[in-house]
Formats: structure tokens, C-alpha cells, sequence
DNA sequence: GCAAAAGTGTTGGCCTTACACCCATGG
DNA sequence: CCATGGGTGTAAGGCCAACACTTTTGC
């Protein structure tokens, strides 16, 4: 009894996706994290607000089931995905109701981020309402742990990698960038420091431009290096 | 469409594990990262070398089965076991061989670290043998990959985390913790620098008692912080 | 010219690195 | 009393936070 031979037919497999995007918020105006979450039409959970996901289509790739997802959820690409952890636990799924243990699901998370502009053009799929990420109501299964985490992993990722261009257009000023690691992290950060970091880690590109129209000194737009083949993929976390 | 309803028949799940232990290299003598691999006995790629891992039992949490997989190979219980990622690339059973593609894998790949000295005393399961992890034999699947991943988040996270815990008996010297990461990291590290931002980490506690029988003056040990409860989870990637 | 945000300079503190030096023990 | 590693001290350099200051635009 080695490796790969496996076949559970108690064991379905279903990937689901945290989606990730910043809007102001109700109250306060400021830009907060938002996400999209799908009410549930069948028991367990019924009624009950879940994250979007399905079962995995046996020639889809993980990654390519999870952008599935997004696209008909919010009709969008991601600009950002990237795996967020296994959950098996096999209690996870009748963790209120009882019922016939039979259906054990094993879900494959995964995470987005997306453009707030791209989401307003965009439809939102039936039964799909977006929530305040910090603020949402009791979530069906372990969802509610499983935006703990990806919240957390955004929160630490955003600050050693340059994910934050999953938020912004191809071209953008330090000042949009820095908006969006205040907003991620709920923090306030020295304009002066902020950028001098952001130039220091030599992702980001001067386009030449500059953004036109604001009621005082123009700001120099940047874009995010290309560098080498876009790694959406899961090296250091 | 919704979430969790998923039953796919065609994917069946795995649980392989990477385990890490450290012994002498057979060159150099000096301490290096081995790791326990077990010879596939069918096609595909029967008569290769692959990770340990079996398919999920129903009633097995992910990271028991990864457990179990460590009790079969090598008897041991782990020391440290975290969660490295799933893989689910449809191409991933069939790279070489070419046979009917209708048994697709999806694997859960754990990593684990146990004590040499609790290695010796065990005893090997059928068809296993240790290797080097830095020079492998080719392997069956994409198991080469998954091992390099595997490194990589062992010498990312050694560095960030005190798990070098995972390769010391419960008290210890600084200069065995010392080695310990030299031996992972595959570096020589200055001993009075280890030592004060080892000491700064508070994650040691002086255990008051000395190693006795040195041929010079004996050295404090310690133990690891028992702290919140020890959280072999998935915290902080 | 004035307000407002872009962008630069400067300082002090902290942490790391390199390396000198003292300490405790067995032979 | 000497060799060996354990353990401490210290000075130089780099990085980061705080904040003063200059620049460039619209009105």
C-alpha cells in the first residue's frame, strides 16, 4: 500500500476561493477589504452565506478551477490567485446539523484579489451578495476560519511581496499603492518612508507619465515589473 | 452551482509526506538533511523512487493520514508536521508513461521533521530507503518538484520560526541548535550572533542543568518554550 | 501667492556583523 | 597551565521611523 494508487468514493473534492477586493466602507468611507459570498440553496447550511466554490472538474487544473469560480461568481479574472490551504478536516462538514457523516468534502482554498473597477463593471452571479471582510455574518461549515486565514496571509504577504498591483490598474502612483497597503492593513503609513521602501525593492518601473488632472503637483505613474514569467504560483509563502 | 455538493468520481485524493531528518553526509561528514523515499512496486513509473503517501482514509483528518504515512515508512511520530500544499495538475500522474489519463491524483503533500537519534532506533518499512535531499535520484510523478518545494519552505521558515526544534531531543546546547541550522541552511553561522538573537527569540528557556562529560567548559542547556498550546498548524507560512 | 500633495534630506535609534576577549573545564 | 569550546563585550555599518523641508501644480 504505497503511493498514488488512491480511490476514496467517500471523499469529494471541491475547490473554493476567498475573493478579495477594496471598496469604501459603509460607515466610515475609508477603503476596506470586501468579499463576495454566495448564499446556500440546500441543505446543510441552508440560507446560510458560504464561500463560492464547486466540485473539481476532472480535467481542470486546481488553479483553473478556482478562476472558474471567480469568473462566475463576480464575471472576473483574478489579478492575483494563489493557494491558500487544504482543509479535511472530516468533521467540518455537519459541524451544526447532524446528518449522515457519508459526505466528507476535502476543499482546496484558494485566494484572489481583484480590481474594485473591474467588479463594478461586472455582474454579480445569483445569490451572490459582497460583505465587509472584517465584519461578515456566521458563515456555513468552517468558512468563517477560512477567512480568518486568508485575511491573515493577505495581511502578512502584502508586506514582504508585491501582490498589492492584484488591487490596481497596469499604471498607478505611490500614493494609489500606498492607499492600498493602508487599506489591506488598517494602518497608516509615512508617505515619505513608504515610498522610498516601494522604490528600494525594485519591482516597480517609472512609466515616464504622469497623472494629469489632480489640483496640484502631478504624481509620477509607475507599473509593476514584469520581470520574470509572472510566478501566480506558490513560492514563499 | 454553488459550493460544497461536490462529488467528482474520476479524482481520488493522496496524502504523501516529505519527511526531513539530519545525519552525517557520507562524503563530507557533515550534517545534512536526508529524507526517507519508497520504491513504487506498479506502474506508473514502477521500479522509481517516490515520496511515502497513501490515499485518504475516510475518517483520517489530512494531517493524521500524513502521520500514518511517517508510521508506516519510518515508525516515528513526527516531530513537526505542517502542511506544504495540495497538488492537482491533471498532467501530473502520466508525465513519462503514457496510459489511459481516467486516474487523475490530487495530492496532499505534508512535510514533516523527526530526530536522527529516534531514526536509528526505528526501523525502515518495505521498500524504503534514505537519501540526500540535495541529491536525489529522479523520481517517479512531479515528486522532484514537490521535494524542492519542501526545501525551500524548510530553509525559508528555519529562519523565521523556531521548528529547529523538530531535530533536537527536548533539551539541548545552543551550539547543537546552532548546528542544527547550519546543517539545514548549509552555511556556517558566527556562534556569538546565534547565540544573542537565539536568546532574543524567547522561545528558550535555560533548564538551569550543564552537559557534563566535555573536554572543556560545560555548556547551558535548554529546552523550547512550551508556550500556547504547541501549534502544529498552519500559522504563518 | 496659497493650498495641497509630491518628492527629498536629515537625524537618531535599533539591529546586525565582525571580531576581540574572558571564562570554565578536562587533561 | 594549556587547549578547547562556551559565553560576553564592543565598535562600525546598514536599515528604519520620524519629521523638516523643498518642489510643482491648480486655482
Amino acid at each position: 500500500m504505497t503511493i498514488e494508487s488512491a480511490i476514496d468514493q467517500r471523499v469529494s473534492l471541491a475547490v473554493s476561493t476567498v475573493i478579495f477586493a477594496l471598496r469604501p466602507h459603509p460607515d466610515s468611507g475609508l477603503m476596506t477589504l470586501w468579499l463576495p459570498l454566495v448564499r446556500r440553496i440546500r441543505e446543510p447550511y441552508e440560507g446560510q452565506w458560504a464561500l463560492p466554490g464547486g466540485p473539481l472538474e476532472s480535467e481542470d487544473d486546481l488553479a483553473s478551477s478556482a478562476s472558474h469560480t471567480l469568473q462566475r461568481t463576480t464575471g472576473l479574472e483574478p489579478r492575483y490567485l494563489e493557494q491558500l490551504y487544504a482543509f479535511g478536516n472530516p468533521e467540518r462538514s455537519h459541524a451544526l446539523a447532524d446528518h449522515q457523516p457519508s459526505d466528507r468534502v476535502v476543499s482546496i482554498v484558494y485566494w484572489a484579489l481583484v480590481r474594485p473597477d473591474e467588479v463594478a463593471r461586472a455582474v454579480d452571479g445569483d445569490n451572490v451578495e459582497w460583505f465587509v471582510a472584517d465584519d461578515l455574518p456566521p458563515l456555513a461549515f468552517d468558512h468563517t476560519e477560512i477567512v480568518d486565514y486568508a485575511l491573515a496571509r493577505l495581511r502578512a504577504k502584502i508586506t514582504y511581496t508585491p501582490i498589492a498591483h492584484g488591487f490596481l490598474p497596469p499604471e498607478f502612483t505611490l500614493t494609489e499603492l500606498r492607499e492600498v497597503h493602508e487599506a489591506v492593513l488598517r494602518t497608516v503609513l509615512d508617505p515619505a518612508n513608504f515610498r522610498r521602501q516601494a522604490l528600494a525593492s525594485k519591482t516597480l518601473i517609472p512609466t515616464g507619465n504622469c497623472l494629469q488632472g489632480t489640483s496640484h503637483r502631478p504624481p509620477a505613474l509607475f507599473r509593476f515589473e514584469a520581470g520574470p514569467p509572472t510566478s501566480t504560483t506558490k513560492e514563499r509563502r
